[in-house]
DNA sequence: GCAAAAGTGTTTCCGCTACACCCATGA
DNA sequence: TCATGGGTGTAGCGGAAACACTTTTGC
């Protein structure tokens, strides 16, 4: 695709976000050529003149991850006349939530490396993107207790106190362990595997994973997740 | 200003509501020009190079409408690759809310009127606008339960009925008076202002204002409207 | 047997819901 | 005096919050 295809004053950024056992985690990429050369920053690519707003941003992703289905928003357009240094670029930002495990690195061209960095220790960030990612974290925190969309950033199979980790993380809360439990189970929407984890140097958990019908459910419908 | 000092692939839209006693609406105007002429559309405009996303959403409604101190946020970049005919535009949304008594129309150059609509009864819309303002009504919705910006409709003076009715109209639902009341009042964000309704043909309705304090307050906090 | 995390019940309290009649006013 | 909307109280229920100890397992 040649440099007339797409269009010069947009372009679509991506916050993956990812949890790794303890911590919610935000994959940056570094930049390798001007503006912001040496900086990190978010994936973010331009779009093409004939190519949906949706569509850019699930590119973009699939480039860097190799992923395709996973849970993806829209999160706001980013419009400040000076926000990118040479030339007027609005971005339209997304977010994205992936299983760590299932990602697997590949830096493209005009990028040095890809990290997961933890939410709350992020590097200098090139342009607005430090203002993007807080946005992001605040509307994750938002979504979480109305949808439950928290689960697309764990593994298949799971412990309810990662479960629980996971939300305090999202909510920077602590929770009471029994009334988590409690409320997560009224939902019903988790699978009882009977099986339980290994290796661990006490007593094992028990494996969870999603009921598809009733998750679907309640994501279409919504929940209250008053915590 | 030159043709040449806008941003030919990106527009802002905005979708204002108002409402009339008893109706929730939505401004729009007549397109006297292609494409889309005879249509009715959403207000919009597009964008200066050098000109923030915001301000310029600020502007099409200042230049509509003659207010400037209103409720305004974005609402969703809507990016379809067909969504405008002639060439590839892609508009960034937003909703207001506006006291459509305060409202002074001023028909502008390329329009042929403007005109409040109910949001049940819309015209024929150009575009993808129908889907715009669908989806500004679904904002307002979940809105107006977790922040107080229902108020931005209604008049300096108001029943508690009105609000009642405003209610109403946003959530497409019936309230009970009572609890209603109870809630609202809880709230402790009117202030009673021991005047009376004049001219009606029944007893006369007590008349609140907002206390901006508290308002202000239970609009940076949010508030719960489980109603 | 001890360290480390899993797992489990009860009580209290608050807010939501449901529900029906009297009041004030102008015509 | 009637029509119209304004304005009011209470009881029951359900879900959220607070709270601490026992169980299992590997080392």
């Amino acid at each position: 695709m040649t440099k007339k295809n797409i269009i010069k004053n947009l372009s679509t950024d991506c916050v993956i976000f990812g949890f790794d056992q303890a911590q919610l985690k935000v994959l940056l990429i570094k930049l390798a050529v001007e503006p912001g050369k040496g900086l990190w920053a978010l994936p973010g690519s331009n779009i093409l003149i004939d190519e949906d707003l949706d569509t850019a941003a699930k590119r973009v992703l699939a480039e860097l991850t190799g992923i395709e289905d996973l849970y993806m928003e829209q999160l706001y357009a980013f419009g400040n006349a000076k926000r990118f240094p040479l030339f007027r670029v609005i971005t339209v930002a997304y977010f994205a939530l992936v299983k760590i495990e299932n990602y697997d690195t590949k830096p493209g061209p005009k990028v040095f490396e890809t990290k997961w960095y933890p939410i709350n220790h992020l590097p200098k960030l090139a342009f607005d993107h430090k203002e993007i990612i807080q946005s992001a974290k605040k509307r994750l925190k938002e979504k979480v207790r109305i949808k439950p969309i928290g689960f697309e950033l764990l593994p298949q199979k799971f412990t309810l106190t990662q479960l629980q980790v996971l939300y305090e993380s999202i909510l920077e809360i602590k929770l009471d362990t029994r009334n988590f439990r409690r409320k997560i189970l009224s939902l019903k929407m988790l699978i009882d595997l009977n099986e339980r984890q290994k290796d661990v140097a006490h007593r094992a958990a028990k494996l969870y994973k999603f009921d598809k019908r009733k998750y679907n459910k309640l994501k279409a419908k919504g929940f209250n997740f008053e915590i």
